[in-house]
DNA sequence: TCTCAGTTGGGACTCCGTATCATGAGGGCG
DNA sequence: CGCCCTCATGATACGGAGTCCCAACTGAGA
C-alpha cells in the first residue's frame, strides 16, 4: 500500500528508513483522517518532532494532505489519488469525501485573472453534515 | 467610520466600552490585514487578552473577517460590505482583494450536493502575487 | 566494509490563543 | 442624577501545537 510512497521518497532524495516506513504503514492503516497527536500514540517508539516532521515532509510530496478544520484545528489524510482535489468535511463524524471539479477550479482561475493574480496555490474546503449524519 | 459596528455591537446586545471603541479605530485605520500582535502594539494600554477576546467578537458579528494564511497563519481584515465573498491573497506584499462570484458558489454547492452534504460553510481562498508584486 | 550526510529522539522552547478571577465600568432603572 | 447588576477588562497562568537543538545513530553509495 504504501509502495509508491517508498518510490517517491527514494525518488527525491530522501532515505527510507524503518521510521519512515512504520509512519507511513500507521498512516496507511488509517480509516479516517489524523492528526499528529493520534498517529504520535499509535507509534509510542517514535519521537514527536519525528512524526512531525515525517508528515510535512510527505505534505510536501503531496502524498498525504492537510485538512484545516472549521474549528482552526488540523487533520491529515493520505491522499487519495494524488490528484487535485477538494474536500468536503462532516462535522459530525470527522468524514472527508474528496472531489473534483474542472468548474470550481475554472472559477477560482477566472477570478484570479480577473483581479491580475498569478496563482500559485488555492483552497477550498466545505464543511457540512454527511449522508449519514443527517439521518 | 466605525458607526456601522458600533451599530452593530448595540444591536446584538453588547456593551459599546471605550476599550472596544478603540480596538475598533485602530482596526478602522489598519490599511491592510493586521495579526493580532501588530493590533495589540498599537493599543498598548489594551490587554492582550481582551484584543483577542473583542477581534473574536468581531468577527462573529463579521465585522471583520479572519484570512487563513497559506503558511498557515491567520490575519484580519475588516469586512468589507458584510457580503459574503472569497479572498485573493498576495504572499508579496500581503494586500487581500475580495470577490463574489456566484458561479463558485454553485459549483460549492453544487458538490455538496452530489456527495450528500448538508453545507454549513465553506473557505476558499486564493493565493498567489498581484499585479503590482509581479510587475 | 567504510564513511558521511541525512535522520532521529527527546527535551526545551516559542507562538498563539484561552481560562481564571479579582477589579472596573456601561447603561437600564428608579 | 445616581445605584446597582451584569458584563467587560487586565494580568497572569495555563495549554496545545509545532519547531529547534544537538548528540547519537544509520541508510546507502563507493
Amino acid at each position: 500500500m504504501a509502495t509508491e510512497s517508498v518510490a517517491r521518497l527514494a525518488d527525491t532524495g530522501h532515505r527510507l528508513t524503518a521510521t519512515r516506513r512504520a509512519v507511513l504503514d500507521a498512516i496507511a492503516r488509517s480509516p479516517r483522517p489524523f492528526t499528529i497527536e493520534e498517529l504520535s500514540a499509535r507509534l509510542p517508539h517514535i519521537g514527536r518532532a519525528t512524526v512531525f516532521r515525517t508528515v510535512k515532509l510527505l505534505s510536501e510530496l503531496e502524498l498525504v494532505c492537510r485538512l484545516p478544520l472549521e474549528d482552526g484545528g488540523v487533520r491529515y489524510q493520505r491522499a487519495g489519488s494524488g490528484e487535485h482535489h477538494h474536500h468536503l468535511i462532516c462535522g459530525g463524524c470527522g468524514a472527508v469525501a474528496e472531489f473534483s471539479d474542472p468548474a470550481l477550479d475554472d472559477a477560482i482561475e477566472r477570478n484570479a485573472a480577473v483581479a491580475g493574480f498569478a496563482l500559485d496555490a488555492h483552497s477550498a474546503e466545505l464543511y457540512g453534515r454527511c449522508a449519514s449524519c443527517r439521518a
